[in-house]
DNA sequence: AGCTTGTCGTCGACACAATTATTGC
DNA sequence: CTGCACGAAGGAAGCAATAATTGTGTCGACGACAAGCT
């Protein structure tokens, strides 16, 4: 098969100085193009499309035009040309594309939206108001921002901050004010503009590339029967139906349709979670999973809708009790020599394939391949893990609680079988040196101390508790050894770090779950100062050293010496500030921040970045919040106060708890915390590059003069090269958005 | 006049429930 | 292949758990103030 072409572009347009472009008003002034072949690493062609002349550019085509019509139909021309197969972009989908429909709508061309391969399909865009989809029929179209959002958990999505995060390099940030400026100026400013809107079209390339979409996607449309457009507009339930469907029409069973069924709108019961015994354990930890454990349950007991019989049914057929399953829950099905259920067969397939995956990605070598057969297993586990929650979504195209409710009572009960197995069978009693202990669990794990030294020790038991245990549940239920814990550092539930053993000789990694280490909701203070706070505590084993790095940070936020950057929250946009039952400091900002500038504004869906600054005594921390950027630009100082007592005492203070007896004394009282200052901002080390540079940011000449940044010759390009300035710092690009 | 006493409002501390965001599995 | 009439559609995995913040209510301390007493 011939490989598939990939067209990547971004499109620049003039909007009124200062807002963001209105379709209606505001012209198309530039389209960057690069076309690629899957598995090649250069550009087949890169190309940029201008309205007036653009210098050129070394290896770019430069097409410039007079008229925007003419853009926009080259632009046309270009892609019935190339013929590409997929097309991406960075939001594209909820602007470019329809963008250019409007544009051309607006400027009347009607030939324009013909892109698709089904002659003369035109480009049809669906839905009015809230979810735009454009179809051009034929191609793939592949938006690395949908793609980016819904797989990674990131604290900001902008091109800038992701290609940061994936690629380790940051595109030129132009701001989008001087967009105008620098469309209005000249050839060679348009060039500036060019190489901008190129870089923009050529790191979604690159993200594709990094982050193999092309193979994940084909195998995960492959695997569950729906379209790869489908794997980003639309969610886990359909690619579930999919199956479905496919297995029902092989049986020739039709699924009803009882999405007008009413609202079945009551919840049902999850999972167990054992408590949790806090504290640091210096013995290793050994962690039993259940394999798959959902997926197995429905396997094993037959769970499917064509499986369950109702109390009609039973009384109906009176099926002897030795053909049925009772479910913990109180629910009967049928065991598979009556009927074999769907739900288990697509699981069965489901598993058994990714089995081989796996086997397949252990014998590969090329790292080619090994990417293909990677995202080949793991499309099959997702797979694998959504049956469950498509049969428990009330709200779904077919929910079935008997058998989600069934799902999770068996699980409920295993996992305290699993308990009471492990503690009643390795005991002193019974020969063995210490009694187990299983001091945590969360549905489908159980954390064990067998009181071994060793990590050794620790895992020869493991493995003898995984496989004893095994044997007392049905197939193909498997409890499994899967990795000891040593140091361990449990907090509360669902919360706890530790090292991360699978081999006696060598840890893997530090791993942490629930913590600020990996939650997006803290500035990254919190998170580095936690970060390295359990590295020196469970690595190095050095207590001490750890309280010194924490009063060392205290002293440095007190005298104000913490970069802003560092002290930047961001929060989750989930509905408009007058739709929140209480005030929060995300949602009145963003109100504020839309009364500032509308354009520039948080939406719905998108992450607020903020910063606390200081306020008269009692103010609500949401009157406190404020964006980062109007900070830095007008000076306004910080609450280090804040920091200390609300982000950075409680995450400290619950992790060495365990480790010291008192812990708010030992580390916030002292010395340290007495060098009180009320800088602002302008004396952290980033805004004194900005301000004291002595040559020019733009063209880096000396400027005679004492209180400039920018020499004569590039005054009032100010804007840009504040951009330029602060990205290069490593900085702008972490919260500032779009 | 100077003192005592009672009332009233304010403030801070605290407890508690509700809301919100986010993660674990 | 094109044009026209007609009908349908939108669209969605789950629960358990922690923690921060807001809002509300309660309680006690405290000071201001006025009235009354010596």
């Amino acid at each position: 098969m011939a490989p598939f072409r990939i067209l990547s572009f971004d499109i620049e347009c003039a909007g009124r100085k200062g807002l963001f472009p209105e379709p209606t008003h505001d012209p198309v002034i530039q389209i960057a193009n690069v076309v690629t072949l899957q598995g090649c690493d250069l550009p087949l062609i890169q190309n940029v499309m201008t309205l007036k002349s653009c210098s050129p550019i070394v290896g770019v085509d430069v097409m410039s035009f007079d008229t925007e019509r003419d853009v926009l139909l080259a632009w046309r021309d270009f892609i019935r040309e190339i013929d590409p197969d997929i097309i991406i972009g960075y939001n594209i989908c909820k602007f470019d594309l329809p963008y250019l429909l409007k544009r051309a709508e607006v400027l009347k061309i009607a030939e324009f939206p013909i892109l698709g391969r089904i002659r003369n399909s035109r480009v049809r865009q669906y839905g009015v108001r809230k979810s735009k989809e454009i179809s051009i029929k034929g191609r793939v179209q592949f938006d690395l921002l949908q793609a980016i959002q819904r797989d990674y958990k990131l604290s900001s999505y902008s091109l800038n901050s992701v290609s940061a995060h994936f690629l380790g390099q940051q595109k030129e940030d132009v701001h989008y004010s001087i967009i105008s400026d620098l469309q209005n100026g000249n050839a060679e400013t348009r060039r500036r503009l060019a190489v901008y809107c190129l870089k923009d079209a050529y790191l979604p390339q690159r993200l594709l590339d990094k982050l193999m979409y092309v193979y994940s996607s084909v195998e995960m449309a492959r695997v569950t029967g729906v379209p790869i457009s489908f794997l980003l507009s639309k969610g886990q339930s359909i690619k579930v139906l999919s199956q479905l469907l496919r297995k029902a029409k092989q049986r020739n069973l039709v699924i009803p349709n009882v999405k007008g069924q009413g609202s079945v709108s009551d919840t049902f019961e999850g999972a167990t979670v054992l408590e949790a015994k806090a504290g640091f354990y210096e013995k290793p930890i050994a962690t039993l999973d259940f394999a798959s454990l959902y997926p197995s349950i429905m396997m094993a007991y037959n769970l499917c809708y064509c499986t369950l019989v109702t109390p009609e049914d039973a009384r109906r057929l009176n099926l002897p009790p030795e053909s049925v399953h009772k479910t913990p829950s109180n629910e009967t099905f049928v065991k598979p020599d009556v009927q074999k259920g769907i739900l288990p067969e697509i699981l069965e397939e489901l598993i058994a394939a990714r089995k081989r995956a796996k086997a397949d990605l252990k014998e590969a070598k090329d790292p080619f391949e090994r990417a293909v057969l990677d995202s080949r297993q793991l499309a099959l586990k997702i797979s694998a893990n959504s049956v469950y929650g498509f049969t428990g979504a009330t709200v779904g195209q077919l929910p079935c609680l008997e058998i989600s409710s069934s799902v999770t009572s068996y699980g409920r009960e295993m996992i305290k079988h699993a308990k009471k197995i492990v503690e009643e069978k390795f005991t002193t009693m019974a020969g063995y040196e210490y009694n187990a202990e299983v001091i945590y669990g969360d549905t489908d794990s159980v954390m064990v101390q067998f009181g071994v030294q060793t990590v050794d020790a620790a895992m020869k038991l493991g493995k003898e508790a995984a496989d004893s245990i095994s044997g007392t549940f049905t197939e193909p239920i498997k409890l499994e050894f899967e990795k000891v814990y040593f140091p361990y550092l449990l907090i509360t539930k669902k919360r706890y770090a530790g090292l991360y053993w699978t081999n006696p000789e060598m840890f893997d990694k530090m791993d942490t779950k629930g913590i600020e280490t990996v939650r997006r909701d803290n500035c990254l203070l919190v998170k580095n100062l936690v970060t390295e706070c359990l590295y020196k505590i469970l690595v190095d084993r050095d207590v001490p050293s750890a309280v010194q790095y924490v009063k060392n940070t205290i002293s440095d936020l007190r005298k104000n010496r913490i970069d802003l950057s560092l002290l930047v929250i961001t929060k989750g946009l989930t509905k408009t500030a007058d739709n929140y039952a209480v005030k929060t400091a995300h949602g009145e900002l963003a109100k504020r921040l839309q009364k500032r500038v509308a354009s520039t504004a948080p939406n719905v869906g998108d992450r607020v970045p903020y910063v606390i600054i200081t306020a008269a005594k009692g103010a609500k921390a949401y009157e406190r919040a404020e964006d980062p950027i109007y900070v830095l630009e007008n000076n306004i100082p910080i609450d280090p106060q804040y920091y200390l007592k609300n982000q950075i005492s409680k995450p400290l203070e619950r992790i060495f708890k365990p480790i010291l007896p008192d812990p708010l004394k030992e580390l916030f009282h002292g010395s340290h915390t007495r060098a009180v200052s009320m800088s602002t901002p302008s004396n952290s080390g980033i805004m004194k590059f900005a301000k004291k540079q002595l040559s020019c940011l733009g063209c880096k000449a000396v400027i005679s003069g004492s209180n400039r940044t920018l020499c004569s010759h590039c005054k009032g390009r100010e804007a840009e090269f504040y951009c330029k300035t602060v990205a290069n710092g490593n900085f702008l690009f972490l919260f500032l958005s779009k």
